[in-house]
RNA sequence: GUGGUAGUAGCUCAGUUGGUUAGAGCACCAGAUUGUGGUUCUGGGGGUCGGGGGUUCGAGUCCCCUCUUCCACCCCA
């Protein structure tokens, strides 16, 4: 019987899997840049632990079992409740600031589509334990140092930042009740993925004054600072909003300070669904749009003390590995040359008597710490150069006529044709 | 969970109103070529036509169910 894959899953075959080194290496690689350390927990969890942040509807989109204790177990669908956890069982040991990278398989049973797969990987960022807004200028930084460093300029992708305080104040600025601002982000964060006409018709039928949905729409396209308070001038007075106002000012001055302030750009109509965003939010989205969003973070303040931690404030990104490999590969920086397996030499041997030199010539340069392919079958030379060929060997070694009668190899550059007759101390000083 | 789309070799796809033993290109393996690769030529292996059921003398082709893909919803941590 033929086993069929699961739906929404990939096999990673080794050019598949090439990709994925590569994509990995370079989150890896930024993170360290930037001061981060990696962290990893299991692959699951219990499954109250995504309840709390996400209530009980999150249990129909994840995969969850029943274990032989009884226990309600599910498969991680993100890492950030397992930061929360693995940071407050150890909280007063850790040293500050907490800056902890990973990039952690997840499963999420939904439907798959473009950009969004079962199982998929996602690069985590967070800095925990820093209350000032440099922090959240460091998370945006690193996204971008990331994704500067595959090849996207910002007329690839552009990150939009905005700041849910501030989005708070101004809705209650306006005359919102406080407990209305929840059920008033998720319906805001639709504002790109929505007709216009719909989106003005949800919002008008959650908030009552016609007036206020007015001035809503206007503050949901405001680009600046002046734009806010071109439409609601009386803001000035509000202390909150200014407050808000003037650390994301900060950022903005600090990206610029470390030189991507060319991808950034103020865009109020970033929401972020979730409920638990308490400042700084952000996405990366392609600049052409046709994608969804490449990443998306933001401060999260209260989420270790809901996990039953001390407040200790927190902010954050993840950026999934599916979006970003089909903007890689539609801007040409994947390509089949990109991913040529490199071999620094392939070792032929021309007779059966000469198996045990090749081998130890093989062995040699494998210890002096060099990539060596051979060939399991001796005699026919041109068999086996195109095996070396095949292997993307950049010379190929034939151990035969000249090694029985001086001791000597032929060094054939692959690139070239090009051929020396060489001593095998001389091969090896060679590395 | 809803709607649409498609499924024939490892991949990309032909396959006539239902009619003999289902084809091509690429890829793979072998030979031409037992000491010289990328080119070329010759040959070979490889298919339960996604799966199951039905109509029919006869189904890759028509009907039903199901699985899977891709796309759009719901959702998006």
């Amino acid at each position: 019987m033929k086993i069929l894959p699961v739906k929404g899953t990939r096999d990673f075959y080794p050019p598949q899997m090439t990709v994925r080194n590569f994509i990995c290496d370079g989150w890896k690689a930024a993170s360290l840049r930037s001061g981060f350390v990696e962290y990893d927990g299991p692959i699951f969890e219990h499954l109250q632990m995504y309840q709390i942040k996400s209530g009980d509807e999150i249990v129909e989109q994840l995969f969850h079992l029943t274990d032989r204790g009884g226990r309600e177990l599910a498969i991680r669908p993100e890492i950030t409740p397992t930061l929360a956890r693995m940071v407050n069982q150890q909280v007063n040991a850790l040293p500050r600031p907490i800056k902890w990278f990973s990039m952690p398989r997840l499963c999420r049973a939904e439907r798959p589509q473009k950009g969004r797969l079962r199982e998929f990987f996602q690069w985590n960022i967070d800095i925990l334990g820093v209350e000032d807004v440099l922090a959240d200028a460091e998370v945006i930084f690193c996204t971008l140092d990331y994704l500067r460093s595959a090849g996207l300029t910002s007329k690839d992708v552009i990150a939009k930042i905005s700041s849910r305080k501030l989005l708070a104040a101004l809705l209650l600025h306006l005359g919102i009740a406080a407990d209305r601002l929840e059920t008033l982000y998720p319906i805001l964060d639709k504002k790109a993925k929505l007709p216009a006409e719909a989106f003005e018709e949800m919002l008008a039928k959650a908030v009552e004054s016609s007036a206020t949905v007015k001035t809503i729409l206007e503050l949901m396209a405001a680009h600046s600072a002046d734009d806010i308070l071109h439409i609601v001038p009386d803001v000035a007075a509000n202390e909150t909003a200014q407050t808000a106002l003037d650390e994301l000012q900060r950022v903005f001055g600090y990206l610029k300070a470390m030189g991507v302030a060319e991808y950034c750009r103020f865009d109020m109509s970033i929401v972020r669904g979730l409920a638990y965003y308490t400042g700084m939010v952000f996405e990366v989205h392609d600049v052409v749009g046709d994608l969804r969003a490449v990443c998306g973070g933001g401060r999260y303040d209260n989420l270790l003390k809901d996990f039953g931690g001390p407040a200790l404030s927190a902010t954050g990104m993840g950026m999934g590995d599916c979006v970003l490999e089909i903007l890689l590969r539609e801007r040409g920086l994947l390509t089949d040359e990109t991913f040529k397996r490199k071999l620094d030499y392939f070792v032929a041997c021309t007779d059966a008597a000469l198996t045990s030199a090749a081998l130890a010539i093989a062995a040699r340069l494998r210890a002096g710490g060099a990539s060596v392919e051979l060939s399991y079958k001796t005699g026919n030379l041109g068999k086996q150069l195109k095996q070396a060929d095949a292997c993307g060997a950049m010379r190929c070694l034939i151990v035969g006529q000249e090694y029985q009668d001086g001791g000597k190899v032929v060094v054939k550059e692959m690139a070239t044709g090009e051929q020396s007759l060489v001593s095998e101390e001389m091969l090896l000083n060679r590395l």
